[in-house]
DNA sequence: AGATATTCGTTGCGAATGCTACGAAAGTTC
DNA sequence: GAACTTTCGTAGCATTCGCAACGAATATCT
């Protein structure tokens, strides 16, 4: 007695949401431990930065939102604690006094100009690591980042 | 003056662990609000559902946290959570009995069998959106995962 | 211009998270 | 078998998170 009907067969270590999840994890809390060991901050604060070195001063909190895949709040958050370290500096727009300008400070350039190339080294390690199948990885990102086409 | 030397050029976007991490971001928030509104359950949740829908019941914290990526602590708090609404039962395992066995109720095992179906059409959905793209992602993900061989 | 709607950024607050320490139970050593 | 070490699961506590609401500034409408 007692029947129950036998579950359908499901191998959650086969699921890509989850092996994306764990893998993304994995490879992010691998990186975060470094920035955080050796520079003391934050993935949010990491990606804020990692935008104004790119992009230029003055953006606004929306710009970042949009581009760097945090929500507003996290934004306002993570911009104000690195105002707090010094590392970017927060003025209101002149002419929409709405709009919030970033910028690096020079403490945050110098500190930019000593992560970058630590960042890209770490990209070409992992493209080493994964040999040819990172042409594969990138047009999956693509697609599943891009889902127009 | 002021003159700062160059930052080194790095596009955030391009970075793969960044990229990595939006997607299955992206991937995970599309199947989290899925298995929430339709089911109430967390992402952890599932995934605590998946192993014992799939291993069989009696697996203990420690299994479940070795199996499915999830901390110890989250585990028993997840294990609570689905005590608490009914679809897992907690004992102490007889023969040892720092373990807890967890098992599935009659009311979780009706749960998986109407989602694991979901799960497989979502799994079946994302192969053929990806297309001949899956199979290099699936390489590229299992040497994130098994950084041996 | 005045009224209304929208955009921008911040914050209050409850829930979730992550670290740590803890007690209970078993294992180990002598 | 008593002292100890280790394993297992939980809970306290501070931090962080996410939602929603808010005030300020601008845009739109009539």
């Amino acid at each position: 007695m007692n029947q129950t009907s036998p579950l359908p067969a499901f191998d959650l270590e086969r699921f890509t949401p989850y092996r994306l999840a764990v893998a993304a994890k994995r490879m992010s809390d691998d990186l975060a431990r470094e920035y955080r060991s050796r520079f003391g901050i934050s993935v949010a604060e990491w990606r804020l930065l990692a935008h104004l070195a790119h992009e230029g001063d003055g953006a606004s909190v929306r710009d970042i939102e949009a581009r760097v895949t945090l929500e507003k709040y996290e934004v306002s958050r993570t911009a104000r604690r690195l105002e707090e370290s010094g590392l970017v500096s927060k003025m209101t727009n002149a002419s929409d006094r709405r709009l919030v300008s970033l910028s690096l400070t020079p403490k945050g350039k110098r500190l930019m100009s000593e992560l970058l190339p630590l960042a890209q080294a770490y990209q070409e390690e992992v493209e080493a690591r994964l040999g040819p199948a990172v042409k594969g990885l990138e047009v999956a990102l693509d697609r599943i980042l891009n889902p127009d086409e």
